[in-house]
DNA sequence: TCGTTCATGTAAGACGTTACATGATTGT
DNA sequence: ACAATCATGTAACGTCTTACATGAACGA
């Protein structure tokens, strides 16, 4: 469901094809909520299909361009202030934290390793985000939120980092 | 497919019926891989057809108790240590703060507002479940690792709590 | 002319949620 | 007797991933 209000968040900020969508969930959504071509394509019919969204130019080879209508704004809005954000998490590092005792001591201290040394490359990922786009030229919106988003991020990895070294320090003798 | 290990890895802990498993997901892992009753069941029927785990006992009103096998916990091993967990983070919460502009600055103050009571309240969920739970005389594996499962819970929600603190501070006047 | 990028779409299968459906056993 | 708990299973539907399929336009 949430695939739905992150392409219409992202045609109100600006009508875009569903490949020029594709590019701006790169560099911006993609660390928070993933999405296939495949995926994205067949949102866009969708919401299409429910006018929520139409089109509004159609270019070479096959391009069409999306503008949001009215009522998807006001959709986007009730999301945004009514919709109760889910606080699940589904966390893959984490599930495998709760089964280290069924290998080795060295294997379970080199899984933590790994996971500190996942943090830092992803922290370098963001920082290099940080550093790419230029904030300051751009003070619509999605700049500002996405800033502040980004910042979650990076406080995400350095708690991972800090948890890993951590958590190493606590594995049991055997 | 993460379901499948963590129904694994509980059995290997102890065997259980679907029953009991869903109980103990409750105080594990439910906050780190939620699963439904209709979902445990389904996988403990794949797993059984796997030969992963056996029926090792059945009680009344039908009740069958499941033990894991060698095979089973070979490939809870191979989980372990050969496949590389996913990182990707799906995050609700965090999606809409892309999208806060569409919004009042009143709208989105409560909402960041509303973000940081939820971890205030989950913060206290999780404190609960570490005072409830006897971790001194439990000193099998999953208590261990379950204990530096919960940290990382604490330490998530305090930095969620500062971050939505700062955000607040860093919206634009309008 | 040839490789890259632009551009869209469909299909199969895995995973997850919600709802439906049923009934035995235990404790008060 | 009756409520709560124990206990299992199926079905429909929605979402997500992976793979397949196709081709136009651009630039060197």
């Amino acid at each position: 469901m949430s695939l739905r209000f992150a392409v219409l968040g992202l045609l109100d900020d600006q009508p875009s094809s569903g490949y020029d969508l594709l590019q701006r969930f790169k560099w911006t959504l993609a660390n928070v909520w993933p999405a296939t071509q495949s995926q994205v394509y067949t949102e866009l019919a969708k919401l299409a299909e429910a006018a929520l969204i139409t089109v509004s130019d159609e270019g070479p080879r096959g391009r069409k361009e999306y503008t949001i209508t009215a009522a998807g704004r006001t959709e986007l809005q009730r999301w945004l202030t009514e919709i109760e954000p889910k606080t699940l998490v589904r966390n893959e590092m984490l599930i495998r934290v709760f089964f280290l005792g069924v290998v080795s001591r060295a294997d379970a201290e080199e899984y933590l390793a790994r996971v500190r040394a996942r943090t830092v490359e992803d922290r370098a990922d963001l920082l290099q985000l940080r550093d790419n786009v230029d904030w300051n030229t751009k003070d619509d919106d999605l700049s500002t939120y996405g800033r502040i988003a980004l910042e979650w991020g990076l406080r995400y990895n350095a708690m991972n980092q800090e948890w890993a070294e951590w958590a190493i320090t606590q594995l049991p003798e055997r």
